[in-house]
DNA sequence: TTAGCTGCAAACGATTTGCAGCAGA
DNA sequence: TCTGCTGCAAATCGTTTGCAGCTAA
């Protein structure tokens, strides 16, 4: 269940010493159901509940979310930056019509063998970035 | 070789009936050697040569080289795109601390069961993006 | 000669910052 | 009360577009 992962994102804020606000309730709500959200699809929905929010406080709060480590920011290589609630790793697939994602598992046992790759460079890899893209099964038509 | 690169790519270019300008193949021979650009590094470099080059003319270059299929993009989550020659499938490693770039090979029996996984999802995958993040050697110290 | 290429100004979308007022704890 | 949160205006950054003049072929 995905609440879960909402309540724990709001205990970890409130030991942070964080204002429990009706913004940042309502963000880590709207972060906890579904897909990453850019900020302009966060601020949509929040707008329905709380008229007068600002970008600029999405934005304040998303940075703020990101900080408590409660919120990981994706990048799907259009200019804009994606969030969500930092949950398990993985990894997501995008239609590349529709712009439908799906998360996807990848076993660690294929994930290593990759970073040793990387390793070889003399980098220390403390993370890495992998989407992919493609067409969904209604896009395939 | 990157020069080899470099020809084929004017090679490309000169049969798909562009013309060969000044701009042009400053824009190839920058992109030939080294990590990947991005605009605003290409269009430094080339006002090395060609003082008058305007960042819009770097843009439109990179759309019509991309367009021909002889550069892509790369991002690094940044909000910049970067541009490389198109060569043998690789991804890179971004040293956080100084942004130097190293490629990386990855073993096709390493990626294809990455993207079995994501098909697991309905989608067909036709590419994806990975990049590594992490220190390199200096800036470990 | 004539597309295609180029420079410049201006527009654009995503994100950030400065500042003054508002509201959780 | 007091600091953190919020809204608004304006700035910044990367990228795109409209238009008129230039140039490779």
């Amino acid at each position: 269940m995905k609440k879960a992962r909402a309540r724990e994102a709001l205990t970890i804020l409130k030991r942070a010493g964080r204002r429990m606000t009706r913004v940042r309730r309502a963000t880590v709500a709207a972060l906890s159901s579904g897909r990453p959200l850019s900020a302009a699809e966060l601020l949509r929905r929040l707008a329905r509940a709380l008229p007068t929010v600002h970008k600029t406080t999405v934005y304040r709060e998303l940075s703020a979310l990101s900080g408590e480590g409660v919120v990981q920011e994706v990048r799907f290589g259009d200019g804009a930056a994606r969030y969500e609630l930092k949950g398990g790793h993985h990894h997501h697939v995008v239609c590349e019509r529709c712009g439908d994602v799906a998360d996807v598992e990848i076993p660690e046992s294929f994930e290593s063998p990759a970073r040793v790759s990387a390793g070889r460079s003399g980098f220390s890899v403390t993370r890495h970035a992998l989407e992919f893209f493609g067409l969904c099964r209604e896009c395939r038509a």
